[in-house]
RNA sequence: GCCCGGAUGGCGGAAUCGGUAGACGCGCCGGUCUCAAACACCGGUGGGGCAACCCAUCCCGGUUCGAUCCCGGGUCCGGGUACCA
């Protein structure tokens, strides 16, 4: 019987369908364990070679696991919302719901072919009503709640309206948008409105005006995950900041949690990383600078309160709302101008031109230290987002004042012994204090460090300013002006907004004539007929954006039908969060924000009972194309080898690289493959046709596209498993190539050829030789430790040499190769549940248990050590393993090769060090 | 600019604790089988040298009996982030 991919796989890819192998249920008798890949966005070009990297590598640790004992969830769903299909519903009228399901019908049959061991009985999907049902009940529970930021964690919001109600303002602790200050009385005076606004101050998810990063041509808002270098991630078009009246949910309030909580998962340090720059927090202070003639005080923020003797002039952003309140009559026309001028920049144009610009205010600020009176400028180097919006300068320490004021021709003050400022600012933290000498404090001879405490001490007690951390991450903007997402759950009545009751949801997404903006420039929800509650009220025209139907979808696996609620009591209890998550590095400051965001405020509410739903995550680095190329001869259709196009003056052009084959070109096909190359012409080289490759993003331009379907037909999912995982790291980046592949094939066919010569079945009962067992065990240790440690690509290698080694010995013992198949069954199961059905069980393999190793088995008879003499040379001497250093010390001197080095003068002495090394140094 | 990560044969990559650098696979070369080719199998394959040996892990230096690995300095490549005060 020779090997048939074709009919083992899809045999027991049947067998595991009829028979619902995968299929997990909580069971409190065995250790559970979560492994997750991160769901993916149906797209309707399919999946490519590079696509199913992270999930096999979870398959194969899945499979490890429950080899092991572990109860293991597995799941797979689809992050179904998204703008293409909507893009593609505005070209085409075709509904995004179709394309979806199209899309993802294709996805599965995809990812069937593969043979994983996902529990499909699971799946989810965003778009599905019973699902996004709990998308908008988590929406209701952030709306429904503040945070106190004593307590640190979510509160429920009549807890604060109670407090407000008996004290006002007074003594709260909570996040917000602004300080407010209100009396008891004054709350219970306001109207329902003004109650309404007030409240939105403090709640999680809340309306507010907020600067967003408006994308024109998409007509949407974008968060700050997707918006890179200016442009939208989808699409790359142009960002426009813009004050809108928007949802937003209230991340900032988490920003300490979520960076203490990086101290207990076991994520990458680069990934933790890249977090904690995002989370950004900076210890500094706040300090309030008196305006001269006015009764307007400046709030700045800075980290550098050391410097406050060097301020030369202030700044302010131009979206700021202290500029109105600064600006001198005389200057107010300048002003004006200067900030229309700004917001006419888009993003990009502001970022890309990094000429110093700047306007007088007329207003010059009291420095509380020094009493100097210095000029107050307005710039769009301040951003208004961060801190107050408003700063300080003190340009002989910060490049960017320093910019400013070399410009402007403001005085630069240095503040720091031996620091040269005549030509650039001196920003480093560290040096002596000089010129800081004011009436009431002095820093002059103290290190930045002391110096900085100091000032914060002075300026806390004489009310100047306040300690004050200050964080980059923003809260997330969360309404989008677009169609296919989760509708919110909220009407406005006569313009409150009010939470729909839960008994109402799912709120069901309707039917629209078109995709597109109304005429008015509302969101597509605005076409809606009836869009109105029972009570005809106007139902919220934004719908949610990407990440909200991807924050929580790993609670939903657990208990995926549950009508009452996200996630019951019993199964998170159970299955708690998730073991290993695997997923690419580009949603770290995404998705793994908002969904440790989310899963935090579930645990504030009691919902969930883990506070971080990731505990280990890895990384899958990106699988690149590698491109084809062949060269015309300009302006003819002759195309030159690779090896012989210097000699010509040649355009490369991209050539489909599945008509090539170990880079040499298929000429009949690539003839075939275009109507312009039909009669193309070749210059050989050894009668070949070599063609040139490049390593690129995998896309249809670039023709370097690998359908996994192709491969599976060709050579089986088992080939393609471990073809894949022995390309090289799972973490990191590397480029797919087709050639090679043979090599693991191969592989397969020799362990194929352990069971059956021909017809014949070899396999031998009795006693495995000590050499079968020593291979077989040495197999079973490095197997065990290295899928534990994610390095499956040695892992496959050391299977490689085990088959060799087996092959060699003529062994066909069962027991040595029914360890064997249980070692290889989470790799290629298909081939192994076929093996070990011919091994005579009645059980499948993924029932099997995972062997452990015997140390006994792979003691070596000699071992080798490693002799120096005084560094001066160094040999290997191999000596039977239970020989005394002193016996080796011995060997090593009466060594004819050691005898020359030692000149018969010296005395060697013996170190033992690890690893049975010995090294003989003269002394 | 700042923060991470990386650099090893013709190629992908091993060396997991500082101990024979180049495992394993591809490719290439030679052989067996075949009328021939493909498949398969066997052998060889970092460079130099007839050889003993010598030189090789991006470059320069250090620690060590011994460095791909640890330390200092530099070059190049990849990723993230960017007026964050």
């Amino acid at each position: 019987m020779e090997y048939n991919h074709k009919n083992i796989e899809s045999k027991w890819q049947q067998y595991w369908k009829d028979n619902a192998t995968y299929k997990t249920e909580i069971d409190e008798s065995r250790p559970k364990f979560y492994v997750l890949d991160m769901f993916p966005y149906p797209s309707g070009a399919g999946l490519h070679v590079g696509h199913p990297l992270g999930y096999i590598a979870s398959d194969i640790y899945s499979r490890f696991k429950r080899l092991q004992g572990f109860n293991v969830l597995h799941p797979m769903g689809y992050d179904a919302y998204g703008l293409p299909a909507e893009q593609y519903a505005i070209q085409t009228g075709q509904h995004p719901e179709i394309t979806t399901k199209v899309n993802i019908d294709r996805y599965r049959s995809q990812l069937d072919k593969i043979g994983f061991c996902y529990d499909w009985d699971r799946e989810v999907r965003t778009c599905n009503p019973d699902y996004y049902k709990w998308t908008q009940w988590a929406f209701i529970q952030m709306f429904n709640s503040y945070y106190d930021t004593k307590l640190q964690t979510a509160r429920p919001i009549y807890e604060l309206i109670e407090h407000f109600e008996k004290y006002g303002s007074k003594d709260i602790h909570v996040a917000c948008s602004k300080d407010l200050e209100f009396t008891a009385d004054e709350w219970k005076a306001m109207d329902d409105k003004s109650k309404s606004d007030t409240l939105m101050n403090y709640r999680i998810a809340y309306l507010g005006n907020t600067m967003v990063n408006w994308c024109p041509k998409l007509g949407t808002v974008l968060a700050n995950d997707e918006v890179s270098e200016g442009v939208s991630i989808r699409g790359g078009y142009p960002v426009e900041q813009k004050l809108m009246y928007q949802w937003c949910l209230r991340v900032s309030a988490y920003a300490q949690r979520l960076l203490d909580g990086l101290e207990k998962v076991d994520w990458t340090d680069s990934l933790k990383e890249t977090q904690r720059n995002w989370i950004g927090r900076s210890e500094g202070a706040e300090m309030k600078f008196k305006i001269a003639d006015s009764d307007v005080e400046l709030e700045i923020f800075t980290t550098r309160a050391d410097t406050v003797f060097g301020v030369t002039f202030m700044v302010l952003a131009p979206e700021s709302a202290y500029v109105d309140l600064v600006t001198t009559p005389e200057h107010k026309a300048e002003v004006d101008e200067y900030i229309a001028a700004i917001k006419h920049k888009t993003e990009r144009e502001r970022m890309i031109d990094k000429k110093v610009t700047g306007v007088f205010t007329g207003s010059y600020a009291i420095n509380p230290l020094t009493g100097d009176k210095i000029p107050v400028w307005v710039s769009d180097y301040v951003l208004a987002g961060y801190g107050t919006g408003a700063i300080m300068a003190v340009p002989a320490h910060d490049s960017r004042d320093y910019a400013f004021a070399r410009h402007f021709n403001l005085p630069v003050i240095p503040l720091i012994e031996g620091a040269d400022v005549s030509e650039e600012s001196f920003d480093a933290k560290s040096g002596k204090m000089m010129n800081s000498k004011g009436p009431e404090l002095n820093l002059n001879g103290l290190e930045v460090k002391d110096a900085i405490a100091a000032t914060k001490k002075f300026i806390s007690e004489k009310g100047i300013g306040k300690v004050k951390v200050n964080y980059r991450l923003r809260d997330a903007i969360f309404s989008r002006q677009r169609y296919w997402g989760e509708p919110f759950p909220v009407y406005y009545k006569d313009g409150i907004p009010m939470m729909m009751d839960e008994s109402q949801l799912p709120l069901q997404l309707p039917e629209v004539d078109k995709f597109l903006p109304t005429e008015t420039g509302e969101p597509p929800l605005g076409r809606a007929k009836n869009w109105k509650t029972p009570e005809g009220y106007p139902i919220e025209l934004c719908t949610m954006p990407g990440f909200a139907g991807s924050s929580a979808y790993y609670l939903r696996y657990m208990d995926p039908k549950n009508g009452k609620e996200l996630v019951s009591k019993k199964a998170n209890s159970y299955w708690k969060n998730v073991d290993l998550y695997i997923g690419g590095t580009e949603h770290a400051t995404g998705h793994l924000i908002y969904s440790r965001f989310w899963n935090k405020f579930l645990y504030d509410l009691g919902k969930v009972c883990e506070d971080e739903p990731f505990r280990k995550l890895i990384n899958q680095g990106m699988i690149q194309g590698r491109s084809n190329f062949v060269y015309r001869i300009k302006d003819t259709n002759t195309f030159v080898s690779s090896g012989l196009k210097k000699d010509y003056d040649v355009t490369p052009i991209h050539v489909d690289v599945n008509i090539v084959s170990n880079d040499i070109l298929d000429t009949e096909a690539f003839r075939a493959w275009r109507p312009e190359f039909n009669n193309a012409e070749f210059i050989l080289e050894d009668g070949k046709y070599v063609c040139g490759w490049a390593v690129e993003k995998m896309s249809k331009s670039m023709f370097n596209v690998v359908n996994p379907d192709d491969i599976v037909e060709r050579y089986g999912a088992d080939t393609l498993r471990l073809y894949e995982m022995f390309l090289g790291p799972l973490e990191q980046s590397k480029p797919w190539d087709t050639n090679g592949i043979d090599g693991v094939n191969r592989f397969l066919r020799k362990l194929w050829n352990l069971f059956y010569k021909g017809d014949t079945l070899l396999i031998t009962d009795g006693e495995p030789t000590k050499e079968e067992l020593k291979s077989i065990h040495k197999l079973i240790k490095k197997v065990t430790a290295d899928i534990e440690n994610f390095s499956f690509n040695t892992s496959i290698s050391a299977f490689m040499i085990c088959v060799n080694e087996l092959t060699q010995l003529k062994c066909h013992n069962r027991e040595v190769l029914s360890k064997l198949i249980v070692l290889l069954a989470p790799f290629a199961p298909h081939i192994c549940e076929e093996l070990w059905h011919i091994l005579g069980t009645d059980t499948t393999v993924c029932d099997a248990v995972w062997p452990v190793h015997n140390e006994e088995y792979l003691k070596e008879d000699n071992v080798t050590y490693a002799v120096s003499f005084n560094g001066k040379a160094r040999y290997n001497i191999e000596v039977p393993a239970d020989m005394s250093a002193d016996e080796v010390q011995k060997i090593a001197l009466e060594n004819e090769a050691a005898a020359k080095w030692i000149d018969g003068k010296t005395i060697a002495k013996v170190i033992v060090v690890p690893r049975k090394i010995v090294n003989v140094v003269v002394k």
